[in-house]
DNA sequence: TTACAATCTAAACCTAACTTTAAGTAAAGG
DNA sequence: CCTTTACTTAAAGTTAGGTTTAGATTGTAA
């Protein structure tokens, strides 16, 4: 099986100008042509995939390119590829716990205004912090509050 | 208590000419100066960190300037402030969501090379996909692709 | 064979979020 | 008084990650 570009495109939901940009940018080095037009394997689609998770670990395009070198490379590689992940993964760890602190933070605002629009005015609210503030409150308040 | 905009910038570990942009871009609406020099007080300052938060929420910069607007406007806005709040938490859940499939694909691929490395190739650990994979593995195969 | 959609390239353009530069001002210490 | 350090501005520059444009080519259907 091989696709299109387009087909490509509104598999992943992207516009084709992406796809193309990715691939000037070296992030399909197998990638065949027919007559000019690119032929994405079922192994290039896969790329789009773990493109798509690279990028939300925090590469950059480039490191991702680099990677994608990497495994044209051969059994040689094995060990850089998997210690890059590795680090990924403790990426990730750390931007999980950023978000569990905005989570926190929000959960707090959603809740301050509650109270605030119950009460009319946000004066009586500042005044429960951090002490009047109900448990769980507290909790997310102190949380996201350093 | 009010601060220098270079001490605020060592607390929050930002350039100087970050928080400098940001005052530009009315992020800190209420924000005083003493002989041309800003003084940043408790308020402007826990402006940070909700800055920071509603970034990491996924806000551009004219957004929460359009938040810091509101705050400027009294009770009258309560309502529009918390269904910020509530817009974002759901957008944070879904980023939850997205970033739990990144882990699953990063941990998938920590297997793989791991398996490759013992095996000396990869078409051994492609053969076992997704069958043969270990429990736990194949959970997180699944997760991560599709 | 003509028309149409999909594809191609190179190059220019765009946007957000800063960052840097240049030239100047204010307060504090010696 | 002089120097240093932290601050000020406006304006220009930077970077990543695309997107748009213009003009050419290919395969398909009528």
């Amino acid at each position: 099986m091989s696709y299109s570009i387009g087909q490509v495109a509104e598999m992943y939901k992207l516009p084709v100008s992406t796809v193309r940009y990715y691939d000037k940018m070296g992030l399909f080095p197998g990638l065949k042509r027919e007559s000019g037009f690119r032929r994405f394997s079922n192994v290039d689609v896969q790329a789009l995939n773990l493109i798509d998770c690279l990028k939300k670990s925090g590469l950059s395009i480039t490191d991702i390119k680099d990677f994608m070198d990497l495994t044209t490379k051969g059994p040689s590689t094995f060990e850089e590829r998997r210690e890059l992940f590795i680090e990924q993964e403790a990426t990730v760890e750390k931007e999980l716990a950023e978000i569990k602190k905005v989570q926190a933070m929000l959960q707090f605002k959603h809740w301050y205004y509650d109270e605030a629009i119950k009460l009319g005015n946000e004066e009586a609210v500042q005044a429960m912090i951090p002490d009047q503030l109900p448990k769980e409150i507290r909790a997310a308040y102190q949380l996201s509050h350093n």
